[in-house]
DNA sequence: GGGTACATGTAATCAGTTACATGATTTA
DNA sequence: TAAATCATGTAACTGATTACATGTACCC
């Protein structure tokens, strides 16, 4: 019951508990989605899993809903808050990790037809400029803490570099 | 025995191996840590993992040494190297995941202390600059395809941004 | 009130890591 | 020849996904 190791899906899921207040799985499952989930995504049923296994530690809260869908609903307990805090002020010297098939595949081009390669990459570019329409476009939508919003700017950089650089690979090798 | 779903590791295994004949896995593992590793790295009982896997599919070759270690030794099988093609040929929906436990940190920052995110900020800085002179050192002391090298280009182009963002965090939240 | 999309969850499976164990080679 | 390091592998566990199942709300 006490203190486990936590990993980096249970720190997603207390950190946006803690910033929601009273949250249910599926709600979790959204913010994610339009959040965090798209530097690190989690299927739906790991959300529950962990949400369960924060409330086995203490960590959460879980009441079950007496009517309509009784669904479990979580909330931070003070021992929640505390283990966050202590992870959210530790230091992390591992490094950044760029997962990406198309990155894969590009590496093993010599592998490829040529034809495969310039579609992957024209599909690429179209990819991660719609993906960057959708980060320009959050601050305007949403209102987030300097935070938050800091890591929207690093997307919209990131897609800036990755949208160029698949347009210079379609050229380079065509 | 036929056509297995593979995942990316089972890829990157067999990638490897298709371009470097007969392969171990320790071999593979070192080839992992300073190739595709530096974006989407396995531990090395994966390795092995996956090897004899891809062996059982018959995409792998494996023969035991006779003498000393009597490690095992793979090489890709005709179906292998057609299932990497066919593989390497598709096309990839998926987006890139930015996976990085500072960046999660700095998402949660508002929970965290004012001197905390500095120093995460400042450590971020030397990490990054640190693996931008390892990528920037890699065209020089080996010799790769003109697919690979890309790779490292768009490595490069990650971490000159990567390293700037913390560095503006520094001051921004200073 | 029948269909559809939304919401919630479990079960089975697969992927991947950590911890452990051991043999082979090199070097002092 | 002992110690250190390199290399190889397994076992146990944890993390995470896919497939499945079902209930609720809404809308026509």
């Amino acid at each position: 019951m006490e203190d486990p190791e936590l990993g980096p899906s249970a720190y997603v899921v207390l950190g946006l508990t803690l910033q929601h207040g009273e949250i249910t799985p599926y709600e979790l499952k959204q913010r994610i989605a339009t959040s965090v989930g798209y530097f690190w995504s989690y299927s739906h049923p790991q959300i529950y899993a962990v949400a369960r296994k924060l409330a086995a530690a203490g960590y959460l809260d879980e009441r079950q809903e007496e009517t309509g869908r009784r669904r479990k609903v979580y909330q931070a307990t003070e021992s929640g808050r505390d283990a966050f805090r202590t992870w959210v002020n530790s230091s992390s010297d591992n490094m950044t990790e760029l997962r990406d098939l198309a990155i894969l595949k590009l590496y093993f081009g010599k592998f490829a037809n040529a034809s495969a390669i310039r579609a992957l990459a024209a599909q690429q570019v179209e990819l991660h400029k719609a993906r960057l329409e959708t980060y320009a476009a959050i601050p305007q939508t949403r209102s987030l803490d300097e935070f938050a919003l800091k890591t929207v700017d690093l997307g919209v950089r990131f897609e800036q570099v990755i949208s160029q650089f698949w347009q210079d690979v379609e050229k380079e090798f065509s």
